[in-house]
DNA sequence: CTGAAAGCGCTTACAG
DNA sequence: CTGAAAGCGCTTACAG
């Protein structure tokens, strides 16, 4: 069918210009037939189309980028200085959720990381990227500042960066420690304790603030050292309750900011014999999968991490492809109550 | 500092024609010293160096592989057909581990799905991608097939593929499944059951295989019903430990080939009030964080995810750069023993 | 409806 | 050591 080509190295590409010769066309129309433009005759498109399919002909990207000034690619930058990048389950579904806006739109998903050679915003523009996605960067970022300042499209997950086209989308965190108060208090818990993320994240900081506003509202005073800080991982939830049940008066009950560290929790009580819920009640934050899994099963607030980079996709290409302006979503958290809080099952008094 | 230039448009970048005037050199010139040739007077390069600082350029990624006829990306491939692409803890150290290797042998990361629209390898070139890296994709799929035959440096994990340029990287599933039975024989246990992961991805394959194998040298008969399948989620695992103790005789140990379904496994046991590890002890597969929080811990075979994708990346640079040949590696995996097949705190007896 | 030409931002022989 | 020119594969006015 190829007649004489010759096999010149082992990746010789087919070309536009070779489509046009074969189908005896100019390479305008070629071009025109490939951009779906209207302004070509049926018969001519049909004769252009047949050769590109037995040539198995795709257009090369890296050319048309150079032209365009767009490459149709979006880049996912990740934050791994703090915590192992994709360590987190919740982040996971995130970039599933981005990822799969994205390519529904037409955009490809570059993958970058924060300590990259020549940072982020470099590696962005060298791509020609048409926009950012930031996961878990933190605010104060000089890269983050130089990519805002570029007005390049760019939407942060749950940090709040703002700026002409520039926004976030993060959940309702605040709202969440605010309702995981009310679930406890209307067990009757009086005596609860926090036991935060990373101190310099947003959802932490904005969890810790709700849970304050939510404990003075409910006449709730906060017992000292009953605000622990923790990293978001498994190890600080496990420290953190051994130190809270070291006190005099434990509390009776205790909200961790991610179901790893409610899971730690849970497993220094396990240890020290203490029971639960009916002794101390655990609340996570997140929904990972095994908050239904794990014995007893968690109580927690279910972000949706998929619909979290879904928004942020969708508003990325909005922001492209409609000058959309930036986004400020916060996105609602819901309740889901399970035996770490109010067991289904009577349990045997011993 | 920029004097009269003029904001065209929000984002009028600096191109390497600017830089040359700006340094009163030819182009070539500015071209030399980028990309760090010999061959350029340090004088000369000083100046040139100094304005692309002042001016902050980045050269163009596009038209800089229109030219070379590489980009310097390496496409990842996912297969999200049957299970979500990113929830297997395993699969994101892989990718992890792949993003490292990559961007330090200088490649950056594009992130692709099976099912794409006009299938990967058409992204994979459109991008003119210098190398692919498929992750739970399934053997005989035609994409892979194209991608094969066009030789485009390709590396798949977990899947058995081979050609010129083709190679695999997986782990050691087969020794994996012999490990875990041979440690159970040790503990006494001789009605040994296993629950399969999905049976058309290599790794079940091979647990499975080498069970069969173990199983027949240590002269265990595999009773009837004992090979029960499951898709490496936790649902699947529960599922299936309900089968197997709905049988007259049930097992005295049970072979999970992911952590997740050896979790499911573990709360059929703990519903049905059967002991752990006294009446059926548990074996997994993965080690993902949570088999050491889980109660009890998960005896389990850790296959070290982040040193496979970066054995991947590695081996996938040394084809692009170096015209290595592909791999076809396993790596070694490593029996992790805890409280699912050998309590370290002796048990109350009730 | 169609094609020749110019040009996107780079790199690479080719001369000097 | 340095620069002018050609060309990578495309798209986009501009003519017809």
């Amino acid at each position: 069918m190829l007649g004489g080509r010759r096999a010149v190295s082992l990746r010789d590409v087919t070309t536009l210009h070779e489509i046009a010769r074969l189908s005896g066309v100019g390479k305008s129309t070629v071009s025109r037939v490939i951009n779906g433009a209207i302004g070509v005759s049926d018969e001519t498109r049909d004769r252009v189309l047949a050769v590109i399919d037995e040539l198995k002909y795709t257009p090369n990207g890296a050319a048309r980028t150079v032209r365009r000034r767009q490459s149709g690619l979006v880049a996912a930058v990740f934050d791994n200085g703090t915590a192992e990048p994709f360590q987190q389950p919740f982040f996971q579904s995130v970039l599933d959720g981005l990822k799969r806006a994205l390519n529904s739109d037409g955009y490809d998903l570059l993958l970058l990381t924060k300590d990259q050679s020549g940072g982020f915003r470099k590696r962005a523009q060298y791509f020609s990227a048409d926009a950012v996605v930031m996961i878990g960067v933190s605010e104060g970022d000089p890269d983050v500042d130089q990519l805002v300042a570029a007005q390049l499209p760019a939407v942060a997950i749950d940090a709040h960066i703002e700026g002409p086209r520039a926004g976030y989308v993060t959940s309702d965190n605040a709202d969440g420690a605010v309702q995981a108060v009310a679930h406890l208090h209307a067990l009757g818990r009086r005596r609860i304790a926090i036991i935060n993320g990373l101190a310099n994240t947003l959802p932490a900081q904005e969890r810790l603030a709700g849970f304050r506003v939510a404990m003075q509202d409910w006449g709730m005073p906060i017992a000292e050292g009953f605000e622990q800080r923790g990293d978001f991982y498994h190890e600080s939830g496990y420290e953190a309750m051994r130190r809270l049940l070291s006190k005099r008066e434990p509390p009776d009950a205790v909200f961790a900011c991610s179901d790893m560290m409610a899971l730690g929790a849970l497993q220094a009580l396990q240890e020290q014999g203490v029971h639960v819920p009916d002794e101390v009640a655990v609340v996570g934050f997140d929904d990972n999968p095994f908050a239904r899994w794990c014995r007893p099963s968690l109580t927690t607030l279910r972000q949706d991490g998929a619909l979290i980079g879904e928004t942020a996709g969708r508003a990325v290409t909005a922001m492209v492809l409609r000058d959309a302006p930036p986004p400020g979503i916060r996105l609602p958290v819901e309740l889901i109550v399970r035996d770490s809080t109010t067991p289904r099952r009577p349990e045997r008094q011993d």
